[in-house]
DNA sequence: TTTTTTAATGCAACTAGGTTGCAAATATAA
DNA sequence: TTATATTTGCAACCTAGTTGCATTAAAAAA
């Protein structure tokens, strides 16, 4: 794909990344812009802003899919896997800067690992 | 909920879970049984074994919904939190029988975690 | 064994989240 | 300013799963 041409859908949808650093669910960003974007451009942007390497994605606790702004990855190579935590009560999601280490699994060949770490954030603890 | 009535539908759904090993999805259930029983009906019995202890579920990297035999899980306290593998060839999905231990998580309280690895499986390896 | 009770089932209709095909619109290159 | 190729909107569709409700059938009671 590559770049990617400045329309209004990629404007607003971009503004949206950029005014949260936590993640956005698809239907979220579709609550939020549906009425300026048709929800079909939505879901195409996001998968090819996912290509491109600058969002990323993973499914929550129901399936439901979630995107948020990459670090330092590439079109070829989403070097962003870190786990995601999901907040039971508000639902808000965040990515976790931590490293999660698996133990090595026998007879099989691991490509990658997705963890979804549920409980509190620290705005519903207090 | 508690005890459940042996009915036809218990009876082919347990036995499905008796021959095999693996972990089966709500999906092919359907397909192996659909002829005989209502998916409604098999949804539902999944929920009731989940419920009861008999039986764990977890989503896949699509979202879909996968079930499993438990072991040493009761009602209240569903002790069966291991990680799962998807095999990226077949779709077959295995329960590890491995510990992950996350780090710390800083300002927040963990629930659970839910891990889904990715890779090749053993048979299709060789 | 027969009746009663209550749980389990089937069906049809529905829902949420997401996808597809195609014609129309529009950003950008020429 | 025009040409062209990408992007968009729309409507229709798809998959996985859920709901309400009338019917059926285990199992408890008589």
């Amino acid at each position: 794909m590559g770049i990617i041409r400045q329309t209004l859908a990629v404007k607003l949808l971009l503004s949206e990344f950029e005014k949260e650093s936590s993640a956005i669910s698809a239907i979220e960003l579709i609550k939020r812009l549906g009425s300026q974007v048709n929800k079909t451009t939505i879901y195409r942007l996001l998968d090819k802003l996912e290509d491109d390497g600058l969002l990323h994605y993973f499914l929550d606790a129901k399936g439901v899919k979630w995107f948020a702004k990459c670090k330092g990855c590439s079109k070829s190579n989403h070097s962003d896997v870190h786990p995601h935590f999901q907040c039971t009560e508000c639902g808000t999601v965040d990515c976790l800067e931590i490293q999660v280490n698996l133990p090595e699994i026998p007879n099989r060949k691991v490509i990658n690992s997705q963890v979804l770490v549920l409980g509190q954030c620290d705005r519903c603890l207090n």
